[in-house]
DNA sequence: CGATGTGAATGGATTCACAGCC
DNA sequence: GGCTGTGAATCCATTCACATCG
């Protein structure tokens, strides 16, 4: 199915290139469509969709003008309407096939995870170096070595590689990737991978996550301190403040991204 | 409920404000170095430094700025001082105590992780719902309820909370969290969560990564496509280019940041 | 009317390029 | 001479505000 028969555009690569930050959140917007599309809602306005959202509805109907126009004025959006378009443009209707390397904790889960995001990622390969794995089957899928990834790869033409492993071994791990023709990496190893230019990499980094939110406590620790000349107690939450939610968002962070555990029935033992 | 004392305004307040962009590669050079001072060097020059942090010396030497003027010109910076200072802008010089809610696989590891990157963040709690988890020993910390999130929290001083359950506990553990006095969160649960503004969140959301790199994919396909009027084999990997790596880079991103596993020792059974 | 879609304005972040200093 | 530190210029992203249309 070529889905879009040929999007109007008369000339060439008709790349409108729509901007990463908006790409990122699509994908959310996506994930809380299909939540609506379950409960049975038909439309949702701009207002709504953004709450839900976490934006302000301003950029998030920027954000679906990159889709086009499929709104209706004075009404909304028709939920399926965007959850079809949203699909099209990230590039959902294909199948991406996914390998993890690196089977310990982390890669258990993912492996476990036995397809991903509503389908769409099934995990067909999985590696690792330990002799007492390889050939285990773990979530139906046995493991094969590092040393085959090359070959395994490009048989069972997998388009993502997600490393898994200790830092030590992810650049090999990497370049044995890109041999066997993958396409995008998804690294949750602490390195800074040097890839080819053509390879789209993300990383998911847990130590950088908590020293930017070490950044943050440490700013408001200081911002208190220099309240000193106001008050003498700042008031540190020793017991907490039982506030609630119900603002439009409060964090808006705008760039963040990354992978998830996402649970579902995963209990280790 | 007031929560925050006030925010500095006008004022007092000498917050520099350096750029969320830059917090986030800061952790990364901080990183590097670190590696770089365990070889035994001394001495980096903003060339080296960024080849090996994967950004361009331009954006490596501005983000140093944000710290003051540690570089020596005509020689470079001593590894040393860098690693101080960063730790410093980073507040890594606290502590910060963590909990880890949802002891699934990935809950789990990193519990297992037991102190994060180069210490300062000890895990201090572990909370599940699974009765059959309560009280079980998960990297040397038994589990508790969820129940308990708020005491436990406020009695360990926790700063920083882990969420790591299925999305649907997501929210609810959230608010406990904050109950319980946590100023950060960060989010593996693929929902969009509800906070006060004072609370500080970042999320880890891996089919949002997945689905990125599906966009990426699908962009490459259309130019493919879009080359037919030019060859008729655009040249896709079957089998693989043994291209190299070595290039300054090319990934390039800018905003990624998140959570990693990081793997260690880390092998589920 | 009411909500979309979008040019224009604003604000951040990146890059350039060069002055300043060792 | 070489490398840092930084204003100025550029580029990208967000927000504003309003024309547009069902």
């Amino acid at each position: 199915m070529p889905a879009v028969p040929a999007e109007g555009e008369d000339t060439v690569v008709r790349a409108k290139s729509i901007p990463e930050a908006a790409v990122a959140r699509l994908a959310v917007y996506l994930r809380v469509l299909s939540g609506m599309a379950e409960q049975g809602l038909t439309t949702v306005s701009s207002e709504e969709l953004s709450a839900a959202a976490g934006v302000n509805s301003a950029k998030l109907r920027k954000d679906l003008s990159y889709l086009g126009s499929y709104g209706t004025r004075g009404v909304g959006y028709e939920v399926q309407v965007l959850v079809s378009q949203i699909e099209r443009i990230l590039g959902l209707t294909r199948q991406h096939k996914v390998a993890v390397v690196g089977i310990g904790n982390l890669g258990h889960a993912l492996a476990n995870y036995g397809g991903f995001p509503g389908r769409g990622f099934p995990v067909e390969a999985l590696f690792d170096l330990d002799p007492d794995l390889i050939g285990v089957p773990v979530g139906g899928l046995p493991v094969s070595h590092l040393e085959d990834i090359p070959r395994v790869c490009a048989e069972r033409q997998i388009s993502i590689g997600i490393i898994a492993t200790p830092p030590t071994a992810a650049q090999s791990v990497c370049d044995r990737l890109v041999a066997g023709g993958v396409q995008c990496i998804l690294n949750f190893a602490p390195v800074v991978l040097q890839v080819p230019s053509y390879i789209e990499v993300r990383k998911v980094d847990l130590a950088v996550e908590l020293q930017i939110l070490s950044f943050h406590v440490a700013r408001r620790a200081d911002i208190a301190e220099a309240a000193l000349e106001n008050q003498g107690k700042p008031g540190l939450p020793g017991t907490a403040l039982p506030v609630d939610n119900g603002n439009g968002n409060g964090n808006g962070n705008g760039h963040k991204g990354a992978g998830t555990d996402g649970g579902r029935g995963m209990v280790v033992r």
